[in-house]
RNA sequence: GGGCCCGUGGUCUAGCUGGUUAUGACGUCGCCUUUACGAGGCGAAGGUCAUGCGUUCGAAUCGCAUCGGGCCCA
């Protein structure tokens, strides 16, 4: 047997990963009848790049992929790429430096594909390189031909079931990037504004109203107060006119109305915010619009039309202030809701909108939620509390560019809404024609395409239909859906979670997974979040070429699912560490395992010693990962390796192996043991550790075992009778010795291989028993000349079991 | 404002269905070339388990409150 003294891991690793490529290692084999295992993760943006959250994410659920492939299962583990939608455009466009309306749509459709693609290249060699073993031939992209048909087909299912419906609405807005947007797509931002107190008048008396934004003052529908609040009681029912515009509006009472807020009178315009658009609707307001797509004031606001926001503001405001209507003026910081995307301060802007109704379905999102495994699983909560706290129907068209069409056609003359058919998805309604002549509903033959494209996160909440094939193969998906388990950050509960959750009720009326993993966020080294602007960002690629896809991903399983890990170096070096003492450990042990024929006939104690903790380990490794614990897996194995196995097991047996006089039944004990608990260790690390692993597999064990890779090997079975509670004991005193001896030649600051001539142990006749059937391991490990028993003077207490021992140099 | 999570030696962390002396790593210090590994081994120092009150024979662990940090949502 011939191997190096030293493991190159960078050469290792490409080596490895081309060879499980070649060999077709994790390909997903439909035929195979095994039991299915099969993981939905987060198909990565190409606007973006891999970062070190990502490689935690995709190592901590590929770990999990490992191991049940180990079990024997059927693994489905596909891959996906986001290229879709608002994201890919602002990348697009930044990347390019041209504008999408700076040409046609055709081209700039094209320019995002080309773009997209390249991107896609980057990001599939990023996530090889972290070791991940997903089958890559089942990989999709969110705009390729099957995505944009499963995306269709899903709508025309939704519009078909009644659940799409398409409407004028109030709907959340962003200005500068000219589309409607879902509530979860925007977030609060603290920014500092003004408060205006502005003067209305009621009966010829003023009645002054604060605001931040009297550019709204010509969308002015009402005012309210609290209806407990005295000072503006007199006023109920009353009219209010209102300042620069003239009109008049009624003066009304509602509990959201804040007392304590300005001066405790609110104006609702149409609108400008959330709470103003639940006026509008609880109180039947009429609604003026007044801000236009792209954040300019539209007629209804006067001498103010086609002015941008901020403008109309600054104009309005001098105006008041001219006309001696502006009472007061305070600076305050307050939380304004911003498309979370461009940090644009949304608007409520009443437009034709398609939606997916589900607010009747909160009941049924909320058993849906307790019918998934949560790991951890206080996360179910951030889902219950979304589910409870939602206030719209999910608005899914936006007015842009580049996304997936709506497979739809209106009449000219009635609006009748006509939907593809679905042998032609997917359809493009701009470039094809209509299935119909003409309108059922009023004979015209004339038909308008839509225009709005379907919202990313429509096609991103389909993700386990995209991968079952979905209405396209039967088979297939029966089999494959609901999948096993669904990999998530605890950013997307809300929207990809739950999103896909509702896609899967709607469809098929069963959730989309079995369990669901929920990962943490990496924090720098001072335990702060990660981010361009405090340019504390690590970038994976450079942790693996400095130090091992192995050594980073050994780093990843440190953290708990749902907890963040901080970024460490120090913590990848011991990585870099754990898989040199891996390959030492292993290289001496095969040394002693060359033309072992796995005979013997009887085992030593501190071999049964070892083998019945290896069962312990094997047991509890098995447990966890079946848990997605694999952090305990980790650390329980790296414990035992290390310590157990290496710093106690090793030094006990080298002198059997070594030492002819000790007899061929004694090495081939030891022979035996190593054997079993090396590749047991092997396989266990396999998942975590996977190239590292193979290699030494590789130089042994898979001739041995006709296999052709450690990661479609057999996982390690816990056997119950190898479990040797006695020999533990005896072991366990053994080791006990061997602390106490060593404790005791290095604080006389002799080397642990220096001679000793005897060792009195003065202990009880059953320990003595115990004891006596380690006594040639432990003169050999301690280099004593004689170990005998007996009552005399003692100078050593052992640490576990307090023995008493005297060393006579 | 609401929900959830977290506070354990200098740093990171295990334990948290209550029960000997609180786990391990990093760092610090001392000693040592064990025929795998000095990228190693053997040791040492270092903790009022955030604070307070309570439940209990017994609390890092359970309850309440306070303080501090984080995330999600208003």
């Amino acid at each position: 047997m011939n191997i190096p003294k030293r493991y190159d891991a960078k050469e290792a690793e490409s080596k490895w990963q081309a060879f499980w490529e070649a060999k077709g290692i994790y390909k997903f084999n439909p035929e195979n009848n095994s039991p299915v295992f099969s993981l939905d993760t987060p198909p990565p943006t190409v606007s973006g790049e891999m970062h070190i959250g990502h490689a935690m994410a995709y190592i901590q659920a590929d770990t999990v992929m490992r191991f049940q492939r180990m079990l024997g299962k059927s693994i489905f583990y596909p891959f996906g790429f986001d290229d879709n939608g608002l994201a890919t455009e602002l990348y697009v466009e930044k990347k390019t430096g041209r504008l999408a309306e700076e040409m046609s749509r055709q081209e700039f459709v094209e320019l995002c594909l080309k773009e997209s693609e390249i991107a896609e290249k980057r990001l599939h060699e990023d996530w090889k390189s972290l070791g991940i073993s997903p089958d890559w031939d089942i990989s999709y992209r969110t705009t390729d031909e099957w995505c944009r048909k499963t995306s269709q087909r899903s709508f025309i299912h939704l519009y078909k079931m009644g659940r799409a419906y398409r409407k004028y609405e109030p709907t959340v807005w962003c200005p500068k990037c000219g589309t409607a947007i879902a509530q979860v797509e925007t977030e609060d931002k603290t920014l500092s504004s003004v408060l205006y107190d502005i003067t209305f008048k009621v009966e010829g008396a003023d009645l002054l109203i604060a605001t931040s934004r009297p550019e709204l003052l010509p969308a002015c529908v009402s005012v309210f107060y609290h209806p407990s609040d005295e000072r503006y009681k007199k006023y109920k029912g009353k009219m209010a006119t209102v300042p620069l515009f003239g009109h008049e509006v009624p003066i009304m009472e509602d509990e959201e109305a804040d007392p304590e807020s300005g001066t405790g009178i609110v104006m609702c315009c149409t609108a400008g915010d959330s709470t103003d658009v639940e006026w509008w609707k609880t109180h039947k307001l009429p609604w003026i619009s007044v801000i236009d797509e792209r954040g300019r004031m539209k007629e209804a606001a006067g001498k103010y039309a086609g002015m941008y926001i901020k403008k109309a503001r600054k104009a309005i405001v001098e105006d008041l202030a001219e006309q001696g209507l502006l009472k007061g003026k305070e600076e305050i910081s307050h939380n304004v809701n911003v498309h979370e995307r461009c940090g644009t301060a949304v608007e409520y802007i009443m437009t034709k909108q398609w939606f997916i109704k589900y607010l009747d379905l909160k009941e049924l999102f909320l058993d849906a939620g307790a019918q998934l495994n949560w790991y951890p699983s206080y996360m179910k909560s951030r889902y219950d509390n979304w589910v409870k706290g939602l206030k719209w129907d999910w608005c899914i068209s936006r007015q842009r560019y580049y996304g997936i069409s709506f497979p739809v056609w209106y009449c000219e003359e009635c609006d009748y809404v006509v939907v593809a058919d679905d042998k032609d998805l997917p359809v493009d309604p701009s470039e094809a024609t209509p299935p119909i002549d003409k309108c059922p509903k009023c004979g015209c033959d004339r038909f308008k395409p839509e225009q709005d494209v379907l919202d990313t996160w429509a096609t991103s909440s389909l993700t386990p239909q995209i991968a079952t094939r979905w209405k396209e193969d039967d088979a297939f998906f029966n089999k494959l859906y609901p999948m096993s388990l669904r990999s998530n950050g605890h950013d997307i509960i809300t929207f990809w979670l739950f999103n896909t959750v509702v896609k899967g009720l709607l469809h098929e009326n069963k959730v989309p997974w079995k369990d669901v993993i929920i990962n943490g966020f990496v924090l720098d080294p001072k335990r702060e979040k990660m981010s361009k602007s405090k340019g504390n960002i690590i970038k994976p690629k450079a942790t693996i070429e400095r130090y091992s896809a192995d050594a980073l991903r050994f780093w990843a399983c440190s953290a708990k699912l749902g907890e963040d890990l901080p970024y460490e170096e120090k913590e990848i070096r011991r990585g870099v560490k754990m898989i040199n003492k891996l390959w030492n450990a292993s290289k001496f042990t095969l040394l002693h395992l060359d033309g072992y024929d796995l005979k013997y006939n009887c085992l030593e104690v501190a071999d049964r010693w070892l083998l019945s903790k290896l069962n312990r380990v094997i047991g509890e490794c098995t447990a966890s990962f079946n848990d997605y614990e694999f952090s305990t897996v980790k650390k329980v194995i790296e414990n035992f390796f290390w310590h157990t196995f290496c710093d106690v097991y090793l030094e006990i047996v080298k002198d059997r192996l070594y030492n002819p006089e000790r007899g061929e039944e004694a090495k081939r004990s030891a022979q035996y043991t190593l054997y079993v608990a090396l590749q047991a260790m092997l396989k266990m690390m396999a998942p975590i550790m996977p190239h590292i692993t193979e290699e030494i597999y590789h130089a042994y064990f898979a001739e041995k075992e006709n296999c052709k890779s450690i990661h479609i090997s057999k996982w390690p079975e816990m056997d119950e009778d190898t479990i040797d509670e006695e020999a533990e004991e005896m072991g366990d005193k053994a080791e006990d010795v061997i602390s106490a001896v060593r404790k005791y030649k290095t604080l006389n600051k002799k080397a642990l291989n220096s001679e000793v001539s005897r060792i009195l142990i003065n202990c009880d006749n059953a320990t003595e028993k115990q004891l006596e059937g380690t006594c040639d391991d432990l003169k050999a490990t301690l280099h004593a000349k004689a170990i005998e028993f007996g009552d005399a003077e003692d100078n050593i207490i052992t640490e576990k079991y307090e023995l008493k021992l005297r060393v006579d140099w």
